[in-house]
DNA sequence: TAAACTGTGACGCGGCGTAATAGTAG
DNA sequence: GCTACTATTACGCCGCGTCACAGTTT
């Protein structure tokens, strides 16, 4: 009984049960296996590949990593610890960053188009930043309020007020100046 | 004079001359004509690609298009009355915010890896709104304060209400209720 | 003649999906 | 022998960038 009980779990899985564990398809894993990304544990005589549990377990890895869009080349960096992991993160928050900007950008112009080009002057970075403070000032609140305000938000979620404040079209500078205020 | 003056604009570019004037390379305008999507107005003896004012005026509106995000097929329907601008342009709109909500997607996961899995049981949109409220309280303001502010919000900038809601990591439906609210 | 252009065609990127063909397991 | 698997190889997508090689213009 203890020889069977030290492994806690024996299973080994083809290739399309290994993807149906994890929602994949077949030809993603075969995608893995030519990158190197997750090579199968071992091979059957006819050559089938066999996925054990540590095989799992890294693919498991891979699903989360993947889901914060990472790159199947940084993530074999960093599962083979060629690359710290939370540098990888911190890169990948950058590159989102700068995605949601681009997205950002091109819904302005696509709103702009379909409403048949709207005050072309002022940029929407302006626009949205005075409606913002003008908001704030409708409610009641002062300048100091509004300082008062920001510290608050950056002393209990800086991430949020990072992406708040990118939300509103603010370029890297200004949404910096603002933090630190 | 009057058969000089009569065309506005007689020039005649070459290739790389017409990439600079919108900032684009010589394989960019390549790949454009190859796809159908921009054809040289004539060609010399040597068969040299010669873009007229029509090209320009072409290509200026694909350019414009493109920073909306479109792809090159579907500017070439439009541009060919294949398809009317506003229908591509919807499309690209809710294109837009699928994508930008899978950031934001990605985005969170990547965050909660970096703080190495924080409070996994309580979702980041619960967490946000929660965090946004708490700070309107800490500010003195009433429910029926935010209230007012989000009709204020809403009736300013509709399209900027929004987004803000959807930065929050809201659904649709939870969006839609607070717009109608 | 040399530099700076022009043409065409092919290959590469990322992350797979989709055949096509042939062998294997149950 | 039938069906459901498996293997490998290659091509397609999108929007170009980047050779490589040859001809043209200045």
């Amino acid at each position: 009984m203890a020889g069977r009980s030290r492994k806690p779990d024996g299973t080994v899985l083809t290739i399309t049960a290994l993807g149906r564990q994890f929602g994949l398809a077949r030809s993603t894993l075969l995608h893995y296996d030519k990158l190197g990304l997750l090579k199968p544990t071992a091979s059957t005589a006819a050559g089938y590949r066999q996925y054990g549990p540590a095989a799992l377990a890294r693919l498991k890895r891979i699903v989360q990593l993947r889901a914060a869009g990472l790159s199947l080349e940084s993530i074999r960096n960093v599962l083979d610890s060629r690359r710290p992991l939370a540098e990888a993160l911190e890169q990948q928050v950058l590159l989102l960053n700068r995605q949601m900007q681009s997205n950002r950008e091109q819904l302005r112009v696509a709103s702009e188009l379909l409403s048949g080009a709207v005050r072309p002057g002022i940029s929407r970075a302006a626009l949205t930043k005075q409606a913002w403070t003008a908001m704030f000032r409708a409610i009641g609140l002062s300048d100091d309020d509004m300082h008062a305000w920001h510290c608050r938000f950056e002393q209990d979620t800086p991430e949020a007020h990072q992406r708040f404040l990118e939300s509103l079209g603010l370029g890297a500078a200004e949404v910096k100046r603002i933090r630190k205020w």
